[in-house]
DNA sequence: TCTGAGTGTTGCAAAAAACGCAACGTGTCG
DNA sequence: CGACACGTTGCGTTTTTTGCAACACTCAGA
């Protein structure tokens, strides 16, 4: 019964719904549901009542459910106890990740990272996200903020940060596109497109593209970087699939409208990723130390 | 991190001696060692400083220590806490063990569980502590008290209680025996034997016996159980070998003597065994946990 | 009554973790 | 210097955990 478990176990019990928790800790709700049946063996007591139709804590559950929250408030204070021992670490760390990563997902990374290690250097390189595992395998950085491809190359560790929609999007000024767009019927062989020229969005992409049985896409440009992807939309030169955040942390932000009713674009996950080599790095340990 | 893994790491930092530790947690030393460094890697910090021939604790090593004690007593409290919510048991639970075991190591172990489960009825049998096994593979009592043998069957599931150290003993009564003892070099192959049937005693003594390289011992009687094992050497009828335990238990444990100097006899190990399968009944379960 | 969506659980095979043994490196003491 | 004591590491084996797919069950709406 380590921690984990104790933190699923809580978050299950306040919404009752194993998919939920499942879903949360990224984990099948078959995974979730066998831990569960592993503390209630432990502890020789059922903690939930499931009907197949609803859970619902049990007295005793109640009574774990006070324990696992006192333990997690414990590991927390011991954890911060022993970051005041801990001698400063000092050296340099590399990152790489897209100038929208490092606006909307690193700063809080970083802030506790450096609060606890003040003295290691940051070495912020920002690019295009599609580059970003292939920086970490050069060894060129030693982490980057990446999306997970469906194939993650052994090497590579990558530890979930966040899931991210994707957002068709169109211009808002007056052009070719703003009229091809107020049609009944949106021709999308002839719609202007602009796409990322590789990565997980364009991926999305062509298997969103093909389920709509269009014939071939009109490509306008494909370009390296999502944000510069924004600003083109914005210009006026077509519409564009690009992750959501992106759009949020554009400055050409109210150039650009999302486009409903588009159907359903697989969101992918974003996560921190690192060589499994280098795991055991001292700096590198730290910093999943610190963001953990 | 499970709770053991933390009573493991509060003992070593009190004997900071891993070859002790392990023994006194029944496991291997270079499982210790690995389980000490899993937890040094998920805290991140070396607790232990050892140096190959001494182990000291670190600053963080001290915290983590109080850390660890702080959450064994809330789970001895949690766990308390639900003694009292939980809905007595009832039900019947056979048990078997030797006159000595019942005496020496059954009541404390019965007394935590029926404080906690009053209303089960406790059934015990005694008998030959050898026999403890067949017992309980026959299915004709619930749980036993019995030696671990070498070869335990796979279908018993063996629970270790204390480690039994055995004695070789004689009559304090002037006799036959007597005299040959006084003798410069004991005539092993003519001092008359008590010997236990079969079980780990026996075994014990047919390795040790070869040992002295004495030709074939004088075998006078094999007797079941122990106890009158005790009782036939205190009446002057030869040696013997029994679990010291036996003797101190005895009523006639100021008539026998034990003899020194007679080379190391390997102790057994005494445990609380069942049949697997029934491993997951609610009464087997529920004395499992009262006596953990 | 039937169907379909939404739940949690279980059989199974694959993957991961833990274990013990034996060998090793390194100190200490006679 | 040689025997010993102690903790660690390489390696093959065993145990545990995992996710997928299939299942069992309930409820809502046709």
């Amino acid at each position: 019964m380590d921690q984990k478990s104790l933190a699923m176990f809580v978050h299950l019990s306040q919404t009752l719904h194993f998919g939920k928790t499942a879903l949360a800790f990224h984990m099948s709700p078959s995974t979730l549901s066998r831990a569960i049946q592993r503390i209630e063996d432990e502890v020789n007591s059922e903690l939930l009542l499931r009907d197949n139709r609803t859970v619902m804590l049990t007295e005793a559950g109640r009574k774990f459910q006070h324990y696992a929250q006192q333990q997690a408030e414990q590991w927390q204070i011991f954890k911060q106890s022993l970051d005041e021992t801990q001698q400063a670490l000092t050296g340099k760390l590399s990152i790489y990740c897209s100038v929208t990563a490092a606006y909307s997902h690193l700063p809080p990374l970083l802030e506790r990272f450096r609060q606890q290690h003040p003295l290691v250097e940051i070495m912020l390189t920002t690019g295009d996200a599609s580059d970003a595992l292939e920086q970490v395998q050069n060894k060129s950085v030693d982490f980057a903020i990446a999306a997970n491809p469906e194939n993650l190359p052994r090497s590579v560790y990558f530890q979930y940060l966040a899931t991210i929609p994707l957002a068709v999007i169109a211009p808002t000024m007056n052009c070719i596109v703003q009229q091809q767009l107020s049609e009944k019927i949106l021709p999308w062989a002839e719609i202007p497109i602009i796409l990322p020229e590789h990565g997980p969005a364009r991926k999305r992409f062509d298997l969103w593209y093909r389920k709509k049985q269009q014939g071939k896409p009109n490509i306008y440009a494909t370009v390296s970087g999502h944000e510069a992807l924004v600003s083109m939309v914005a210009l006026g030169c077509g519409v564009g699939i690009v992750p959501q955040v992106v759009v949020e942390n554009s400055p050409v932000k109210d150039r650009v409208q999302y486009l409903a009713d588009v159907g359903e674009i697989t969101p992918f996950d974003l996560g921190i990723c690192c060589l499994n080599q280098s795991k055991s790095q001292p700096l590198i340990k730290a910093f999943f130390n610190a963001i953990a």
